[in-house]
DNA sequence: AATTTATTATAATAATTCTAATTATATGTA
DNA sequence: TACATATAATTAGAATTATTATAATAAATT
């Protein structure tokens, strides 16, 4: 049996790889198609925010978000006279990639599960679900955003 | 309940996160670990052989590799006369590494999976193998089974 | 054997991400 | 108010990764 690190590895990468070929083809970047993800389920939040939910640091959250607004897809202003924070929303160009990329995900994730029943997909979520909520604790993103979508 | 895309990213993030903050106390960078891992387990490949299992592209563990090499963890040489092939291998320097990074993934993957009892974590990684395994196919690394999807 | 095709690695370049330090702003306290 | 501390974003520079093209070699075909 595998270690879970590098059954981790590989399935994010299988399941990235797929889906990043795809993004390229609507001129989409590597960093870009999770924080449309994010942005597609939470409408609109702060840099820091979006660098914890997408697990990578803050300066390239900005680095990307400069790269997405100047083609385009995002815009960045402040909000409730709070000038540190800058918050983050689609445009509607920023929507309708987000759309193909909610689109394209999907694709992607019934490819590589198709060894798998409907209920051992559930169940592997639930398993992931249970690893997330160890960074949960120090990251307090879940539960005060809740989604409640059903698959 | 998240995407798949989602919780595999964030699990991934985590446990990688972990692994990279501890392997950079022993000078390892980013690329480096999940190369040892997998010749701590197999002693030798070529390095188009060891960019699949990392899910990695071949320049990119050539670039890794030559690092690697200046550091003093592998060698790389010719076998069985076929100059094409370089076949990659630890040093007793390597060995080391690998042995310390094995012991760094055991505690990292024991740290996230903190809330699964042991059956759920066998269980997950069942069912993560089974996503590895549609890679596989196209990989033809264990085992050959024709596919009719081709992009 | 000679030619063609496929494979493996490398080089050069571009893009991305990270780390550390900086700037600006907000919050807390005397 | 003045000052210290904490927070959010940015900048600059280094390191990493990906992309594209090329060289060398092996394998296959004629």
């Amino acid at each position: 049996m595998e270690s879970l690190h590098y059954l981790l590895m590989k399935s994010h990468g299988m399941l990235s790889h797929k889906v990043l070929s795809e993004a390229s083809k609507i001129g989409l970047t590597a960093g870009q198609p999770k924080v449309l993800d994010f942005l597609l389920k939470y409408q609109e939040a702060d840099q820091k925010t979006i660098a914890s939910y997408c697990e990578i640091e803050p300066a390239t959250v900005g680095s990307i978000l400069l790269r997405m607004e100047n083609s385009g897809l995002v815009l960045r202003r402040q909000k409730n006279g709070n000038r540190r924070s800058l918050y983050v929303s689609l445009t509607d160009s920023g929507f309708q990639a987000a759309s193909q990329m909610s689109a394209i995900f999907l694709a992607a994730e019934t490819e590589v599960t198709q060894l798998l029943s409907p209920s051992e997909v559930k169940n592997l979520k639930e398993l992931l679900t249970k690893i997330c909520l160890v960074g949960a604790e120090h990251e307090k993103i879940w539960g005060d955003k809740d989604d409640n979508k059903v698959e």
